[in-house]
RNA sequence: GGCCCCAUGGUCUAGAGGCCUAGGACACCACUCUUUCAAGGUGGUAACCCGGGUUCGAAUCCCGGUGGGGCCA
């Protein structure tokens, strides 16, 4: 059968021996399972129903990103995206989005453009999916129930399933009995053997039926994963398991296998949640006939009181990273470095240069704390190296929604007003606020530069002597005020300092900011005057 | 409750038995640059979960414990 699984003591052949695989062990195996991979041993088609149908076709990569549409996505879901995304590029293969629409109580069609959406942001691009489409469709999985009923019949109908008539309380109790007596909480049985004439009658009665795969009794089932090595599980812990439920849907682990068999995929790369479900999910494949794909599961990101994300951990959507004003490429390195290790130590790199180096080897098996503080300073990287125009771009939006209307603004004072402010700045909307008083006149002074800066006696003089000075210079600009701020010092004998500073709290408000020669000359001649004539004139009404 | 996964500073990580006096990054602290604040530069504080083995030698391999996480309903 595949290469990923077998019954107890029926090892494919090649494969090593389950004890202790070291990382170089696993590494081995993996190649070698690659190149039986590329040989293209066996085709995987659509609905097919003939593994005996051997063609010799280069094997292309295929892999899937399969989302719940059920809340916004997140950053876990995206980093997995992401991985599959890497996977594909690097190998030449096809990168597929599968909607997994299924559990209709929760579902939210609408965050299904969220997802696109999110992914888009962060520089992904797709080859098959809902809104492209492709020849492996539908991709949206309430769209395949047609195959999920095809493979439970085929089941149902060579005695590999059987309908169970266990109604919820039975299920329960039995649940409840295994819980005391320490044993695992797994179905009894109790349907397994039942004569046609006793299922005939549990119908009649009108009773609802769930659809079970027969497990093996005994055995295991080994999932050879290429991030974890090999995983064992025993069918005695498994049991005769769900696949089809009382109101004729598909379960998750049988629509996921059947789904991903009939979408051609390959390698099926998701979080580590779903290990515990693959074993069961091998046993559908097996049942059904099916090759198996190759399973890699990744790490999850947990929050910082290391608990699963949810939205009490604040930003942990996507969205919302964006609305904060972090930038898509910054997102997308931060998550690449949760979890998957460069080769050397530098840690900045593009999803272009991402794709040259992936390698399902270098990704962590421990789970990862997310850490804002670390995005935040790549993002400011990121804002500080970013092309000016793109930075203007993506700073127009933060502004509008700041109320600060840039309709009037002439483009190229904006992109030096943003290259002045990006400096000393992480977020788009923290440039906002620290770009605010080039558009709208200050309010109010920081309360400790008043106290440090507008104390002294001779204050406001000072600044009514710089208003004059500015006024009546010949070329503003930096230089021309910076030797302004000079001479008037050199004049009154006071150091450079004694003026900058005031000047500085009567312009912008603030005691931080750019360069002062460069803020002043970005403000202009008109507005600097009036501001530092206003300042004067409030110190003195203050004291 | 059963099963499964995982374990290096506060966080992300390097580490494939001797290159380890455990390396890098964020954060933090100090210094430096400077008209302010940042950025930059320099330096610093800080980790192999615990206990047993195996070995001449263990962060690394094995076993057990503890802790965290996940799945099952």
């Amino acid at each position: 059968m595949g290469w990923c699984s077998s019954p107890a003591g029926d090892r494919p052949q090649g494969s090593p021996p389950a004890v202790g695989p070291g990382r170089r062990v696993v590494r081995l195996r993996r190649v070698r399972r690659q190149v039986a991979h590329r040989k293209g041993v066996r085709a995987f088609g659509g609905a097919s129903r003939a593994p005996a149908a051997r063609v010799r076709v280069i094997m292309q990569v295929r892999v899937r990103y399969a989302p719940s549409p059920t809340g916004s996505p997140h950053v876990g879901g995206v980093r997995t995206a992401l991985f599959n995304y890497l996977f594909a590029r690097r190998h030449g293969g096809a990168f597929v989005l599968r909607i997994e629409d299924t559990d209709t109580g929760r579902n939210r069609p609408e965050t299904v453009a969220e997802f696109l959406d999110a992914f888009r942001w962060v520089g992904m691009d797709w080859d098959e999916g809902p809104d492209v489409g492709g020849p492996w469709g539908p991709y949206v999985q309430s769209e395949r129930t047609a195959f999920h009923r095809e493979a439970a019949e085929r089941l149902e109908r060579s005695g590999q399933a059987y309908r169970c008539y266990c109604t919820v309380e039975e299920l329960e109790a039995d649940r409840e009995r295994a819980r005391h007596e320490h044993r695992p909480p797994r179905y009894s049985g109790r349907c397994r053997n039942l004569s046609q004439r006793e299922r005939e009658r549990l119908r009649q009665e009108g009773r609802a039926s769930t659809l079970r795969l027969k497990v093996p009794e005994d055995g295991v089932t080994v999932v050879h994963d290429l991030i974890r090595g090999d995983v064992t599980f025993e069918h005695q812990t498994l049991g005769d398991f769900v696949i089809v439920k009382s109101d004729a849907m598909a379960t998750y682990n049988f629509a996921a296998a059947v789904d991903d068999n009939g979408m051609g995929i390959t390698h099926v790369i998701r979080g580590e949640e779903h290990l515990s479900n693959t074993p069961r999910q091998i046993l559908v494949y097996q049942a059904l006939g099916l090759p198996l794909p190759l399973f890699a599961h990744v790490p999850m990101i947990l929050a910082p009181d290391r608990a699963k994300l949810s939205k009490r951990h604040g930003a942990t959507s996507v969205a919302e990273f964006r609305e904060q004003g972090y930038l898509g490429e910054a997102l997308c390195n931060y998550l690449l470095l949760l979890g998957l290790s460069p080769q050397g130590d530098e840690e900045l790199f593009s999803l272009a240069q991402a794709v040259e180096h992936f390698d399902l080897d270098r990704i962590q098996k421990n789970a990862a704390v997310y850490d804002v503080k670390k995005l935040t300073w790549l993002n400011g990287i990121y804002l500080r190296r970013m092309d000016v125009d793109q930075l203007e771009a993506a700073a127009r939006p933060f502004f509008e929604r700041a109320g600060i209307p840039l309709e009037a603004v002439d483009p190229a004072w904006l992109r030096q007003v943003l290259v002045a402010v990006r400096e000393r700045v992480s977020t788009l909307a923290e440039m906002v606020e620290a770009a605010r008083y080039f558009f709208e006149e200050p309010t109010a002074y920081d309360p400790a530069g008043v106290d440090k800066h507008f104390s002294a006696p001779q204050t406001p003089q000072l600044l009514r002597e710089v208003a004059e000075a500015l006024a009546s210079l010949e070329t503003f600009d930096a230089a021309g005020v910076d030797a302004a701020l000079t001479r008037l010092a050199q004049e009154r004998d006071v150091p450079r300092a004694r003026l900058i500073h005031p000047v500085r709290l009567a312009v912008s408000g603030r005691t931080m900011g750019p360069g002062l020669f460069d803020l002043v000359a970005l403000v202009g001649r008109e507005r600097s005057v009036r501001r530092l004539r206003a300042a004067a004139d409030r110190i003195e009404a203050a004291s």
